[in-house]
DNA sequence: TTGAAAGCGTTACCAT
DNA sequence: ATGGTAACGCTTTCAA
């Protein structure tokens, strides 16, 4: 059986006014008389009347709906083993639960996804987007500013810097982690970083190689951010530059497979190899030894792209944003 | 500059047809000639047209959208420290890819959120909601039922099984867990578990007194799933029963925090106690020592949680599940 | 096989 | 301060 929910029309009939005056009231609005609202409201609880979400959106051409679409593989480990993808989730929400706009959620995971994406994108059912560029470049992100839709971004995409973002200071939090393992004495510092199309893999380097300084050449093995990536980068490294005696790893799962091919190997960390990591994920503190990383305020992100669609909602001109990473010092460096 | 999309009637106009017949082919419906169906896809290509979702909702009173709505606070730590609730999004993204419908995701974290979660619950925007339980009993369970949309859980309540579920075997997980202490010849099990009124504390507890059987009085320990509350739960039960030599902690995060307290105190894992975990969380292989822990499907609670709603949608009856837990033997017990 | 017209439930405008 | 009326863009009868 298909109820039918009660219309406006039912409740301005029981509140004696015209539907005209209900509409004022329902949106809060001024010009009621304060005998003709009480009545009003008093239908609206009778008839446990709930506006028509549809047919407002279609006159108001407002959705009070965002998405937050992440342009990468459906088995992209930032999903599922990292808690990176639910805390920025968890800050957006944040943020939206002090407004009255829902979350749309979209992975684009198939071809599938992407083209019903697209379509949900174009039928300008969203008031905004915050798009998570997981991989390189993605030419969903095109796509979603031809919606016409305002768009933020977290983090940057290899093409150009979009003109809203919230992004993480990776260039730095490597900076600080490779200048701590120089301040230790570390002479043969090696890195394993992501892909190399990856912007954060960029970033990172380069604040690597800002910490080093262009003394000698940097040691740098590319890897995919995944344990078993720093596993084997690890393994090559050792076997490559057997006198090496620090590890600083893009991502906490490669550090963590940096470690294990370490203990395999009977180095000792920290006396004789340093390992630094990046994430600084729930878990770093539990590996052995606990791992020194870089903290990234991942939450914040989440909230910020949220903030910064809001304003943008709101007519605002925000500021695109970098916030700070810090170095999380434990035992393993 | 509010840009106005092309409506299905210029589609129309530019095809030579009447609306009706734009309409239809839209749809892929029959009764077009083929003639007619052509130059109307040429019209759309043309034109960029795309079907107004707000105006077809409002007749067809459907909306291609579903919902996940989780009943938990905002800061509840499977949120955010575990991956379980990206997962299961995975999960559900996975399947829900294989249709037309969108995912919205609905946080419960403050009142504001939670009364505007309601209020678009009973808009009837949604046309099935997928209810993840996080802690015991929820009001919000009924409430989305009222709301008229297909209902399906994820997780149990403590009050009566819903209609349509998916769970885990939380109860022969724990079972399984205990057992394998047993079998190792432990005297001494002692439990850590979640919070009292929370319904996986009671299937996994559950689980643990049909292993133990009765034999002698089981100690228990109620925690809170956290790590800093397995930690604590630990020191207690060293210092109430100094003597035990094995531990069940409802929780990977738990089974951390013991370990903490088991190494402060100087016992050896698993040489004096063996320690379980449960969840099977991507960095309980790297503990030290590696953690034995039971492990879930978690995605696939997500899957058959789509699954389940999708059949609903069509009109099927789909029977609940509970998905097979399995202890995963690594070096803590 | 097609076209015309009647809604779907709301907001917005214009008189009053 | 209020009521009537015209959209909003689509689907769906019903006639032709």
């Amino acid at each position: 059986m298909k109820r039918g929910r009660p219309t406006i029309e039912q409740v301005a009939a029981l509140a004696g006014v015209s539907r005209g005056t209900a509409s004022r009231v329902v949106n809060d609005e001024p010009y009621v008389s304060a005998a003709a609202r009480a009545a009003v409201l008093k239908a609206v609880r009778e008839l446990g009347y709930v506006p028509n979400q549809a047919a407002r959106s279609l006159v108001t051409r407002t959705h009070e709906t965002v998405a937050l679409v992440v342009s990468g593989e459906a088995d992209d480990p930032r999903l599922s083993e990292d808690p990176f993808f639910a805390e920025v989730i968890v800050g957006i929400n944040a943020v939206l639960a002090e407004t009255d706009l829902e979350l749309m959620l979209m992975l684009g995971a198939n071809e599938r996804a992407r083209t019903r994406l697209l379509r949900r994108l174009r039928s300008g059912q969203l008031d905004g987007v915050m798009l998570l560029a997981l991989p390189g470049a993605d030419p969903l992100c095109r796509l979603a500013e031809e919606s016409g839709a305002p768009t933020v971004y977290g983090g940057r995409t290899m093409d150009g810097e979009p003109r809203y973002f919230v992004d993480a200071d990776n260039r730095g939090g490597a900076r600080k982690a490779v200048e701590h393992l120089l301040v230790q004495g570390r002479q043969r510092i090696v890195t394993i970083t992501g892909p190399v199309d990856n912007e954060v893999t960029h970033a990172r380097l380069s604040g690597c190689l800002d910490a080093l300084g262009g003394g000698a050449d940097p040691v740098v093995m590319h890897a995919d951010f995944l344990e078993s990536g720093g596993y084997q980068a690890m393994q090559s490294l050792l076997h490559a530059h057997p006198d090496l005696d620090a590890v600083f790893a893009q991502s906490d799962n490669m550090a963590a497979g940096a470690l294990r091919a370490l203990r395999e190997a009977g180095r000792r960390v920290p006396d004789d190899v340093a390992v630094v990591g990046f994430d600084d994920l729930p878990w770093a503190r539990h590996t052995a030894p606990p791992l020194t990383t870089v903290n990234q305020p991942i939450r914040a992100m989440g909230s910020e792209m949220a903030r910064m669609l809001v304003a943008l909602l709101g007519g605002g001109e925000p500021t695109s944003l970098i916030l700070p990473t810090r170095l999380v010092l434990r035992e393993s460096a």
